[in-house]
DNA sequence: AAGTGGTCTAGACCACGGA
DNA sequence: CCGTGGTCTAGACCACTTA
């Protein structure tokens, strides 16, 4: 029989076994051995395949659905998540006076090809030369009359046909990912002030030099490899609030 | 020896045995029998006295450990955090540049009692004719010339003594809660948008109509009551931002 | 050396969901 | 009914801290 000790004492890998197991684990994740909504083996099964106890990949397996990359159903079993929405910010984090997510109409959309800048480069840690998707739009909430101006830029290789996708530049950002496979890990997103231009103004439905709240995120996959880079420009009415939930 | 089942057994509890566990140990911290800092009998004890298994009073353990109410160190032993600064937010998510939190001097501060408002009672869900401090300060970090106004408002009853400790008003109110022994629970805050007035304008170095980050706040102890109600307006310069943790 | 939490195992039983 | 994950136990050994 396997024997913890066994792999631990393997003098290059001294990390905790249930550790050295997630990375495994995680990996079927990345290549997309295990996709999106499928289902796994059992914790008997995956424990022999593995050469550990039970209680061992229980500890694994539990890390991934407390990353919210596996989803365990009692009586079902244990299933990959649907890969988490880009989009879960900052969409979600705007909220109406009854703190409830408000609902978007996309109200315009364009997407295009380009090289990416040299800005775009290193925000999303490209090589020169490499091109990028740019998708822009505007939503609005009819409830509160809220607006808000996305401008998300796409590495070309991650979403590779984009452009040819009729459909693509109509869906949300977060439908988008789970389309091609990506699974975001945790971030940060970034609050500004921002005083509205001319542009930005007659797009949001604004006077120019409005105040506007400026959300930037950077969003990486599981492996830390950036996968959208994003600017929106909000503007707030009528109680609606950004939410940062703390802990 | 107990056993599991016979506890579990009992009809009028059928919640698993490690959140009962859980919910007793919450209850020596949220009445203070453990007192923050304190260090705690060791898990071997624990589970005698409580009469479950250690694995069982580890998993509540560790889940307490999650909540960031206690802190264990291998070799010492598990104590009790230390209260967990109230001003954890805004003041924390309030990054320069390089995404590293300000340094804020205090700048001003004034502390007046009072019976609270009709706003304050709703939002402290406190009882007519209740008092509260209120704790206005100004704070500035002089590196990105950011400045902050905060205005908390804290019940006289969880607070009892504040304006009669000469020191109170200058401490930081991360500081306070610790003094005061309050454990604060996970929750959120909102941000809004904000046009400067007179007053705030002179208190903040801005002029009149200038945009500030409105950020509004209400911290809860464990159980849920609410111990204190921040509203504080923000100038952010520099390259400064607000920051908001994904996941 | 003694005491602490951290890891790991082996196996039992329970609760849930679907055929 | 069977297979799944969820809970619980008992005990071993390891790693770290302090005296």
């Amino acid at each position: 029989m396997h024997n913890a000790k066994n792999v631990a004492a393997n003098i290059f890998e001294t990390r905790p076994l249930y550790l050295q197991v997630h990375g495994r684990l995680l990996g079927f994740l990345t290549d997309a051995t295990w996709k999106p909504g499928q289902m796994i083996p059992n914790e008997i099964e995956l424990a022999r395949d593995f050469g550990v106890s039970v209680g061992t990949m229980r500890k694994a397996l539990q890390t991934l659905t407390d990353q919210g990359l596996l989803v365990r159903r009692q009586g079902r079993g244990t299933f990959v998540a649907q890969a988490q929405a880009l989009d879960a910010a900052p969409l979600d984090n705007v909220r109406n006076a009854r703190d409830e997510p408000l609902q978007w109409q996309l109200q315009s959309s364009q997407l295009d090809a380009a090289v990416a800048t040299d800005h775009e480069l290193s925000a999303l840690e490209l090589s020169e030369g490499e091109r990028v998707f740019r998708l822009q739009r505007v939503l609005r909430n009819s409830a509160t009359t809220s607006t808000m101006l996305e401008h998300c830029v796409l590495p070309e290789k991650r979403f590779a046909g984009l452009d040819s996708d009729s459909e693509a530049h109509k869906l949300p950002v977060g439908q988008l990912g789970r389309r091609y496979g990506i699974l975001v890990g945790p971030g940060a997103e970034h609050v500004e002030m921002h005083i509205a231009d001319t542009r930005e103004a007659a797009l949001l439905d604004v006077t120019r030099g409005d105040a506007l709240l400026k959300l930037v995120r950077i969003a990486r996959s599981l492996d830390g490899v950036p996968v959208e880079f994003r600017v929106a420009f909000c503007n707030l009415r009528m109680g609606s609030t950004y939410l940062n939930r703390i802990r």
